[in-house]
DNA sequence: CGACTTTGACCAGCGC
DNA sequence: GCGCTGGTCAAAGTCG
């Protein structure tokens, strides 16, 4: 979907003739026309003419700004209804394809025997959380994979995803099939978590963070505030948390003992669709978060009024 | 001084 | 067995 499916460019359809006295508005004339004094009356007048039609036509924008904004609800709810419609077809056909791949590990499972464990859990589910992490190693049992793809600057190399916990780096690894180097973090929030995550900058489109986090958080998350899963320091930008999830929705979220291993890892050709679909996503819930909140704030609008009136005051004293 | 990062060394798995 | 590769360790360095 291309970004431009909502117009974010403020055109408040502003007559900028009514700001520019010289052209359609009476003329004011208070000294001459021709020999003729214009009485104060008369003065009085053409003010009050004009005052008229600025209000008419202020009233006429309000109108307009009423109905843009309705519009822009209606087309926040149709989004949200779309987006829940696609959350909802991802999800039966992620359990298609794990029905598939049970149906596939059933038919040979002297195949998966060797690529992957035998065993059905997909988490680290023991009792005690130093099991947690050792016994998926000991049982052969992966943990539960998600891959988040980020975007960030491409002009900067730290590996940094802010995203709420508390991770620390262990590790740098340049890959075969990737220049960028792949940063190993560990969660360092809980000495017995033993989540991790591989942040590495995507080969085909250098300015996206792929990052893969491997198992389950056994601790809340420590920094509330950080609801929002922020880019890179360097630039400052933040993707709400609402639009990575959506981006973890259209990853490969997989069960490496159900899945083929090819599927998961040979993923070149999905990681192109996927980012084709995510970064216009991404764009559209910014977009469409900052109209809705500048259209809801009232001081937006009070200002946005200000400026409107600043401006027409400056014509009119330029004219003057 | 403690927490965190960097980076070279080491280890395990895999293919040939 | 050997070499390649990804993942991890741990000592040294850095920073607040």
């Amino acid at each position: 979907m291309d970004s431009t499916w909502v117009d974010t460019s403020l055109d408040l359809n502003l007559n900028l003739n009514l700001l520019n006295p010289r052209s359609e508005i009476p003329k004011r004339e208070f000294k001459f026309k021709g020999d003729h004094h214009f009485s104060e009356f008369e003065e009085r007048a053409l003010v009050k003419q004009e005052n008229g039609v600025l209000v008419e036509e202020l009233n006429r924008i309000s109108t307009e700004n009423k109905k843009l904004t309705e519009k822009l609800s209606v087309l926040c709810k149709n989004y949200n209804n779309l987006q829940k419609q696609y959350m909802d077809l991802m999800t039966k056909n992620t359990e298609n394809e794990l029905a598939m791949a049970k149906k596939r590990k059933a038919e040979s499972e002297d195949y998966y025997s060797n690529m992957i464990g035998l065993n059905g859990h997909t988490e680290c589910s023991s009792t005690s959380d130093e099991e947690s992490c050792k016994e998926p190693k000991e049982n052969n049992i992966k943990p539960k994979v998600y891959r988040v793809y980020v975007r960030a600057n491409a002009s900067d190399s730290t590996l940094i995803v802010k995203d709420g916990y508390q991770w620390r780096k262990y590790g740098q690894k340049v890959t075969k099939d990737n220049p960028s180097p792949r940063a190993y973090f560990k969660c360092s929030f809980a000495p017995s978590c033993c989540v991790k995550k591989k942040v590495q900058r995507s080969a085909a489109d250098p300015s996206m963070l792929v990052v893969t986090y491997e198992g389950k958080h056994n601790h809340p998350q420590p920094d509330s505030k950080a609801e929002q899963l922020s880019l890179s320091p360097s630039n400052g930008a933040t993707i709400p948390i609402s639009a990575v999830t959506l981006m973890r929705s259209t990853s490969p979220t997989v069960n490496l003992d159900m899945i083929q291993p090819g599927l998961l890892f040979d993923d070149d050709a999905k990681r192109s669709t996927i980012q084709e679909i995510e970064a216009p996503a991404v764009q559209q819930i910014l977009v469409q978060q900052m109209a809705s909140n500048l259209t809801r704030d009232p001081n937006f609008t009070a200002a946005l009024a200000a400026a409107i009136s600043g401006r027409f005051v400056d014509q009119k004293k330029k004219s003057n």
